[in-house]
DNA sequence: CGTCTTTGACCGGCGC
DNA sequence: GCGCCGGTCAAAGACG
């Protein structure tokens, strides 16, 4: 099953534009303001098995780049305060192309030194529409696949 | 013919 | 000041 067709959360109200029966994926989270600002919120009250998931993807995201210095303590991390919608997904999937109604496509590559597979990086192929969807492969699970989705569409499903 | 994938290079921020 | 790292762009090619 190559194609996955589900709606995420901070879709509009086009509900059943096109799709009314999305597989909901065996692991799934949403963020409104991420968690690189306050990586203790999840690991201190939101975590029911600490062992992955929630820990898995703040770990393995850039978080890990803000919290690599135990050493230097700088508090200034979360004067940054711009983010948008971000959402993150965790599904397991052999591929990590999941349709999800709107039109990606693809506009980078990067290997993270974190994980030893790539990190893809796409865009809303709709003029206008400034969402965009990073997806990573989970470090320790292979099969499982990690997708951020960032910003809101400003139009219907375009498929 | 149009759209999308791919790859390397480039850039800016932050840390040291 | 330099180096590292993640994120983005851009040209060429592939593909339908």
């Amino acid at each position: 099953m190559s194609t996955v067709n589900f709606k995420p959360p901070d879709s509009p109200e086009s509900d059943h534009a096109n799709q009314s029966n999305f597989e909901f994926p065996d692991d799934y989270f949403t963020f409104d303001s991420w968690l690189e600002d306050c990586p203790e919120a999840i690991s201190s009250g939101t975590t029911e098995n600490p062992v992955n998931q929630a820990n898995e993807v703040n770990d393995s995201a850039g978080a890990s780049s803000l919290l690599q210095g135990p050493a230097g303590e700088s508090e200034t991390i979360r004067e940054r305060r711009e983010f948008k919608e971000r959402y993150a997904f965790r599904t397991k999937s052999e591929v990590e192309i999941l349709d999800d109604g709107y039109r990606w496509r693809k506009y980078g590559k990067k290997m993270v030194k974190n994980s030893p597979n790539p990190r893809n990086y796409y865009r809303c192929s709709v003029e206008g529409c400034t969402v965009k969807k990073r997806v990573e492969r989970d470090r320790e699970d292979p099969s499982y696949v990690v997708t951020t989705y960032e910003g809101i569409h400003n139009h219907q499903s375009a498929s």
